[in-house]
DNA sequence: GTCTATATAATGATAGAC
DNA sequence: GTCTATCATTATATAGAC
């Protein structure tokens, strides 16, 4: 197997593990049998640990910076964006339900761990803030902007944190409607769904 | 020492330890530090590991328990007692700034971990749920009043996660604003604060 | 009740054969 | 590139002295 296929198998193994049992808890073992290589071949790919989960979240951070391009894209108003936005909850919606927000469980476990890759994950909250920021400034919420995207932000994480605790994919549907809702009292059109 | 003091320090030493560096990361080394014993001391309390996360659980709960009682002596009208929770992230600001929500954090973790105290740990939720549901029903709101709870639970959820990736306490207050005025929708009297 | 010493298992990481 | 074998460290947990 090439160099670049085997980096990426680790990458995309690794990035649904430590999704799905967090990053500490997930060791060399589980990601060797998900990728079906072994321990010591780790080594040759990457330096440490941490450098995986440098790669996995570098890997997630263009995952989603192509994500908010396309919803740049094909959302049509600003409005529309931030409804792609909201949407997520309902996309991954069975995910969400068993695992929670993928890039808040991160940012929580690292900030306790504190652990260097910190930093790195939270660009990738940074990234949904600015482009949501954006947005609401195309609304016309200059002076707000900024609150709002942190608003909406903050909705979701406890959405998904909820949702996840109780295992109750109704709430997210309940959410997601209060969520169209309280945006469509901040844009002049009406929401769609 | 007695018995019951040495147990009741690793109690409180857990506790705090669980908060800020995660349950998993915790060893018998942090908490036998903190509270000044050996680590084969720890033996003579609890059978394992497990048996202090489910000890500090329903320390936790105890707590809380007491806490919502009070709330409903001194809290005045239903809307003054659901005034008293949105309090909380004012009260322990600085606390949630830096390690965001004890219970939303323990949760999250526990079910990654497929952990068994995942139901244990749930109960917490679901005391703030049972109570915050009272006070809406109790303002008239009979039907939506769990909807009501647990959207009220995840706003909170979702502050805490923020404020402590961005390490942002004028956003908890931010939002401690918003979350008064959305209550001052629901019942009669305005908000005092 | 608390301690020291130790058993056992798992982890991240390294060395070197192929 | 990938493997096996191994090291050093840390973790939970146990045994037994005091």
């Amino acid at each position: 197997m090439s160099k670049k296929a085997t980096r990426e198998h680790i990458v995309e193994a690794a990035d649904n593990l430590f999704y799905q049992q967090g990053f500490e808890h997930t060791s060399f073992a589980h990601i060797a049998k998900a990728v079906n290589i072994s321990r010591g071949n780790f080594y040759y790919h990457f330096k440490s640990k941490d450098e995986i989960l440098s790669a996995v979240i570098q890997h997630r951070l263009t995952n989603t910076r192509e994500m908010l391009e396309q919803w740049q894209r094909e959302g049509g108003t600003p409005a529309g964006r931030i409804r792609c936005f909201i949407n997520i909850l309902i996309t991954n919606l069975d995910k969400i339900k068993r695992y929670g927000c993928p890039v808040g469980s991160l940012t929580t476990e690292l900030s306790k761990l504190s652990h260097t890759g910190q930093g790195e994950a939270n660009q990738l909250f940074s990234l949904f803030r600015t482009w949501l920021r954006r947005q609401f400034e195309q609304l016309g919420h200059r002076a707000d902007a900024d609150e709002l995207a942190m608003h909406l932000l903050a909705r979701s994480q406890g959405v998904a944190t909820l949702a996840s605790a109780f295992n109750d994919e109704t709430f997210i549907k309940q959410e997601v409607e209060r969520l169209y809702q309280w945006l469509s009292a901040y844009s002049n059109v009406p929401p769609e769904q």
